[in-house]
RNA sequence: GCGAUCGUAGCUCAGUUGGUUAGAGCGCCGGUUUGUGGUACCGGAGGUCGGGGGUUCGAGACCCCUCGAUCGCCCCA
């Protein structure tokens, strides 16, 4: 424990070390690989922009913008803001860069967010996201796909219990007169309501129909539906999607009480959650959403460009690394032991001739050959090559099996072949 | 931003109603074994008890402040 007047790490920032970090980077990894099972391109965007790119994409009023922003002025006097979510940066990119001659666009990127909130497990200040989006495309094809690779992605992290919860906010005008009609209604109760829903009636009605308070949620199941003022079109794209996603074999189920937090969401709304009671929901405490996003058609206006229709998602990769369990480590095949100045430098050509052949190789910098051993079986390396002068002499090593504790010797001529084959079982051991 | 619980070795924790030099297990280092790991035994290092102030003859225990973590709310990934 550091003691005294020492350093000590910001609120809500983590050191990933050890197998919090090996999850971390399989979900990095995992991510990276499903994407391109699905076309997506990378990119890679600034930490952090002009506020205004965040507010007026996200939305003033939102909580995010207006009491959860790192802002700050840069010596030119600029007001600039650490980015606290992908899309809004992704968007104005698009715009800036005229990213429109490759529309439909798909891209993923992943890396750090940060938003000034109450750290929590699995809420923390500077957190990460992987993020996908699809630009450009008004397609409900485009939101199965998207759909389809977060499911699959989740699938190949080997998480299970989580279901995709499913909504429609229908198009512009549908999503007004939905508002409005659940201002009024909730408005003719609005005594009854808890104190954070009188104000939702103000910033965000739709926000009421999710809230856990018992006073609220007697009034939600009678609420307005969404179902009942959409458009034909609106619910024809729905419908769209839904039956593209029993097509692409991803389950769902509706969750008419879903809504998104920030303004620029039309349409399809999702957040896959896990199931009640699942190993899932017990590790992630009320942090429960994993992957969330949906269609932002009006975003891109918001921005200044031209009405471009797009749909994403973002994942926390720390609430999905506590989901992935222990990550098993790929352990070294060999360990070298050196003894003596000639044999060091023979083990550092040794070690260079098995890496180059694509072997996990652990070489200690320094120990007696106690030391060394000890390390080796520590490290988990399946076999110990034993480099002295007497075996230098005669140009051979002691190769040790160390599960068995048998030891040969072999020449050093050839030895990369020999372990390979060896390895792949082609040969044995002892020759 | 609101409410609550909790901070004792690297880790997990124990420390009676306030009472001497603050303990255990695991881990780490060393030895039994100077060129052979795992097991066993022996030994060692490592703590201004999160930080600051107060009460008291005396505080790891009690009080206040502060920092941090955790749980719920809010928000959201």
């Amino acid at each position: 424990m550091a003691k005294g007047n020492t350093p000590k790490a910001i609120r809500g920032t983590q050191d990933i070390f050890g197998p919090d970090a090996e999850a971390f980077a399989f979900v990095v990894e995992t991510f990276e690989r499903v994407r391109k099972l699905y076309r997506f391109r990378r990119v890679e965007m600034p930490v952090f922009e002009k506020t205004e790119v965040f507010s007026r994409a996200i939305g003033e009023t939102t909580d995010v913008v207006s009491k959860e922003m790192y802002s700050f002025e840069d010596r030119g006097g600029e007001s600039l803001t650490l980015r606290p979510e992908f899309t809004a940066g992704i968007a104005r990119a698009y715009i800036s860069n005229g990213w429109q001659q490759h529309a439909p666009l798909k891209v993923a990127t992943h890396g750090a967010l940060f938003r000034y909130e109450r750290p929590q497990k699995g809420r923390y200040r500077q957190f990460h996201q992987i993020d996908a989006e699809i630009i450009g495309a008004a397609e409900p094809q485009a939101d199965v796909e998207l759909l389809a690779m977060a499911d699959q992605m989740i699938r190949e992290l080997g998480i299970e219990g989580v279901t995709l919860h499913l909504n429609t906010l229908g198009d512009g005008d549908s999503r007004e007169a939905w508002r409005a009609a659940l201002v009024d209604y909730f408005g003719a109760v609005k005594g009854e309501l808890s104190e954070d829903s009188q104000e939702r009636l103000e910033k965000n009605p739709l926000r009421i129909l999710d809230s856990k308070d018992p006073r609220d949620r007697k009034f939600v199941a009678d609420a307005p539906k969404i179902d009942a003022f959409l458009s034909d079109g609106a619910k024809a794209f729905f419908d769209a999607v839904t039956s593209g996603l029993d097509a692409a074999g991803v389950k769902w189920t509706r969750a008419e009480s879903l809504v998104r937090g920030l303004d620029y969401y039309r349409h399809t709304a999702f957040e896959f959650i896990p199931d009640e009671g699942s190993a899932a929901a017990n590790a992630l405490g009320s942090q429960s959403t994993i992957l969330g996003g949906g269609r932002y058609d009006g975003l891109m206006e918001s921005l200044g460009g031209a009405p471009t229709p797009a749909v994403g998602w973002a994942a926390g990769i720390e609430r999905l690394a506590m989901l992935v369990g222990e990550v098993s480590q790929r352990q070294p095949e060999v360990a070298i032991i050196p003894l003596g100045e000639a044999a060091e430098h023979r083990a550092t050509e040794l070690a260079a001739e098995f890496r180059n052949a694509q072997l996990v190789v652990d070489l200690g910098f320094r120990g007696n050959m106690k030391k060394r051993m000890q390390r080796a079986n520590a490290d988990g390396a399946r076999f110990a090559i034993i480099l002295g002068d007497d075996e230098l002499a005669k140009g051979r090593a002691a190769v040790k099996e160390l599960s068995s504790g048998e030891q040969v010797e072999w020449q050093l001529d050839g030895v990369t072949q020999r372990l390979l084959s060896v390895l792949t079982g082609e040969a044995s051991f002892r020759g």
